[in-house]
RNA sequence: GGUUCCGUGGCCGAGUGGCUAGGCUGGGCUCUGCAAAAGCUCCUACAGCGGUUCGAAUCCGCUCGGAACCUCCA
């Protein structure tokens, strides 16, 4: 029995707005799209947040026995500035600013992006396909659109037809919009000298003036893909007319994965995605964190405690804990004491790691039922928790109901000859699975070089004289100018241990 | 203006009808040469008002406050 079958997964879909079995459409193969970030400049916390959460998906996913194709693509043309379908191309227009190629800025930015992904410990995708290089399924794409009545060209531009197409589908249904009232909803609807012929339409090719850098022969002349398109096509190539899981963050949910619905009905005449993932926004102050309003950091300045918000550095691994202790659906909000909290829980997460995995079953003793069951519930808890529709939270609170356990047997306040060897051997797997594999946190005080492993054994070793010799001074002198070091001493049964802070 | 969401203890943050989150902080106890760590334990909240119900943080209505989307954004 697969372990998917044993807890299966529940995904809140976004449509329809309630949760549902998780049924893929060819066990155990999974398809997972994720829209990934326009690489015009460097990715800040907040996008952080949605590639984590698709990452633990992710992980979570293969950790039960699926097989998941995970494609998140690389946006490097056709994202436009300002209006989505009448400003400049964001990196030509950022490749003007620093003199650059715009494949300059596309490499320069993507490097930075794989340089966050991995800081925090994001896996790689499967597929992480870009826009540039899949004109050719573009133009494709876009002819069959036309062909089937739902675009029209003007002026070397084709536009989706809203209005055709909403007399036969619902646009809107994802994002809970109505063609209708869509005119009077908007703000600003008087855009001026438009080609489109209903407000709503939406560019999936966009005619490029002459001196645009980035443009491709197409049979309505030079010009650009529309944003929305890249996606409905590369999810289409890799994962098929039809796939289990899209994602991305809450606001791409209107106007962009409308779009792509649209675009992949439009074409094929199939709906793309059976389920809708959505992770909500960072908040600083209770207000969305983004670059315009200044109130967002980039990892590097996390790491070093380098922005006005923060009052310190925090490591990659304290923040992805942060971020993994709120659901992925709600609005999370930064501060320095909460992410302070984190870093204290998140050491004491990683040291229960540690200790569990130095103990030994040595021989069983008499059984002490109630905690032996009470373990193993536990553990079969942080499953029904995390097939809740990926509760991190809510995983995350079982695993430190297990850190007491793991640390009173670590030191004697509890027997460990008192549980079965199975439990113990569960407890260990779902444990370090849980916390390494699917939460995906790794251990930063490793590295620590056996040079320095030697000279603390050392030091230890000469404390321990000084105090069998009752020598308080030495003893106390050691363990404090160490302190100063930034270098704690724990005084165990087994001797002392030490942790670098 | 339209659409949607949220308002939980000192802080962060789970929780959709009856039972418990969890982390951090603060108090107490045990252990310890003293500390630290750890274990145990205490502080027990659901914006306000009304309604439904045997019973509501959880459902409904209103009020107040905040946010997101409608325009590029994860």
């Amino acid at each position: 029995m697969a372990l998917y079958d044993k807890y299966p997964v529940a995904i809140f879909n976004s449509l329809g707005k309630k949760k549902e079995k998780f049924e893929p459409i060819n066990a155990p193969r999974v398809g997972l799209y994720v829209c990934g970030p326009t690489v015009y400049n460097e990715a800040h916390l907040g996008n952080v947040r949605s590639f984590l959460t698709f990452d633990v998906v992710w992980r979570y996913l293969e950790h039960l026995g699926y097989k998941v194709r995970y494609v998140r693509n690389i946006t490097d043309v056709g994202h436009l500035v300002s209006d989505a379908d009448e400003g400049e191309d964001k990196i030509e227009k950022r490749a003007r600013l620093e003199e650059l190629e715009p494949m300059e800025i596309v490499q320069k930015y993507t490097n930075g992006f794989h340089y966050v992904t991995h800081l925090f410990n994001l896996k790689d995708p499967s597929i992480e396909p870009t826009a540039t290089g899949h004109i050719q399924e573009q133009i494709e794409m876009v002819k069959r659109i036309i062909d089937n009545g739902y675009g029209y060209e003007v002026n070397g531009s084709v536009y989706f037809d809203v209005k055709k197409f909403s007399e036969k589908y619902d646009y809107g249904k994802l994002s809970g919009r109505k063609v209708d009232e869509l005119l009077e909803q908007t703000r600003d609807n008087l855009e001026g000298g438009n080609e489109k012929q209903f407000f709503a339409d939406f560019a999936i090719w966009k005619g490029a003036s002459e001196n645009t850098l980035m443009k491709w022969n197409s049979p309505w002349g030079q010009g650009v893909p529309g944003w929305h398109l890249e996606c409905s096509v590369m999810s289409t190539k890799y994962l098929g007319e039809q796939f289990d899981i899209h994602g991305g963050g809450m606001d791409l949910k209107f106007p962009h994965h409308e779009c792509e619905i649209a675009q992949s009905v439009g074409a094929d005449g199939t709906e793309p995605v059976r389920y809708w993932m959505h992770g909500n926004m960072l908040t600083v102050n209770g207000t969305k964190m983004s670059k315009s309003l200044g109130n967002s950091f980039l990892p590097l300045e996390l790491v070093a405690g380098d922005h006005p918000l923060l009052d310190q550095g925090y490591s990659p691994m304290t923040a992805r804990f942060f971020m993994l202790q709120a659901n992925y659906r709600s609005t999370l909000d930064f501060s320095n004491e909460a992410l302070k909290a984190a870093e204290k829980g998140y050491k004491r997460l990683m040291n229960a790691l540690k200790s569990l995995n130095g103990l030994s079953f040595e021989n069983q003793g008499k059984t002490d039922y109630g905690l032996d069951d009470e373990i193993n519930k536990q553990c079969e808890q942080v499953y029904v928790e995390m097939s809740d529709d990926f509760n991190t939270p809510k995983a995350i609170a079982v695993l430190f109901e297990l850190v007491n356990k793991i640390n009173a047997f670590e030191n004697n306040q509890l027997n460990l000859s008192s549980i079965k060897e199975s439990t113990f051997d569960t407890l260990k797997k779902v444990f370090n699975s849980m916390v390494t594999d699917v939460l995906g946190l790794m251990d930063e005080s490793d590295g620590e070089s056996n040079k320095l492993q030697e000279v603390m054994n050392f030091l230890i070793n000469m404390r321990d004289e000084a105090r069998a010799n009752k020598n308080w001074e030495l003893s106390d002198k050691i363990r404090d100018d160490l302190s100063e070091l930034g270098i704690t001493l724990n005084d165990g049964k087994d001797g002392s241990s030490f942790s670098i802070n």
